[in-house]
DNA sequence: CCTTGACATTCCAGTTACTGGAAGGTGTAT
DNA sequence: ATACACCTTCCAGTAACTGGAATGTCAAGG
């Protein structure tokens, strides 16, 4: 298939699937008579995988390393868990940190409501309110 | 104040106080005599609007635009009150797809532990279950 | 007086994961 | 013939910093 079936196929942009092959994380896969690259199943496994670990919020680096662990044919398997319990666990925190911001937002609308909105500098401003944000 | 303390004050590091200032989100400040930058209370403030609002995840940009309102006496707060809720209604979107994340990850750790973790490239493989995230 | 150490300065380069756009070649339909 | 969608490469830019080199300043201690 081409770039563009490939594309749909993986859910990767075609200007993403050509850089992924310029930094390693994509094999260079086979080219037409044309010069257009022609991609098979291997190359969509390939890049189900990256798609897949790319949307677990694995770093393409840390991607990179499961790669060549596989190559080499060591267990990647136990660090590809470790790498998602790790994973896993940041998110937990990315987690309660956006809810906490979450809040304060809310609050802090509901807050700039009750406040006149054309009061530029005065101490009515939400801007004043940002500006103290960690007392609250 | 000198940069360090500055940088105490307002949680941001000297690094990125100086950054700040080479693209204009914060305001050159005083120099002493042997050229070291000095802070006064008003270079604080500013600096913890900005500070408050990075926290806010608002981008350098959006902040520079509600600076500048402030700047030409037009009424930021309406727009800081926007910018608000579309802040909030974003990071709530974040968090749900967080929580999907977290929530396939732990899954896919549990179903990892009850395969042999020595199975390089077999159906075994974890590897495997990462590159069929989407149907499950 | 000299040195050591902790600060400060500027400037250049690199990071992450792409994205945009130019300039040009290819394939197919009308 | 030409329009059009597709493909190619290459170069540059994005956000928000961070790291490091080379250099200057200042206060304290021997």
């Amino acid at each position: 298939m081409k770039i563009q079936e490939f594309s749909q196929q993986t859910g990767l942009s075609a200007k993403t699937i050509r850089y992924y092959e310029t930094i390693g994380i994509l094999r260079p896969p086979q080219r037409m008579s044309n010069g257009y690259r022609e991609y098979n199943e291997q190359d969509l496994e390939r890049a189900h995988f990256v798609a897949g670990a790319r949307s677990l919020e694995l770093s393409l680096d840390e991607i990179s390393e499961l790669l060549a662990m596989q190559n080499q044919r060591e267990a990647p398997c136990r660090t590809m868990l470790n790498q998602i319990k790790h994973k896993a666990d940041q998110i937990s925190e990315r987690i309660l940190l956006l809810q906490k911001m979450e809040k304060d937002l809310r609050k802090l609308y509901k807050l700039g409501l009750t406040f006149p909105t054309d009061d530029v500098d005065g101490k009515n401003c939400i801007c004043h309110l940002v500006k103290e944000r960690k007392n609250n």
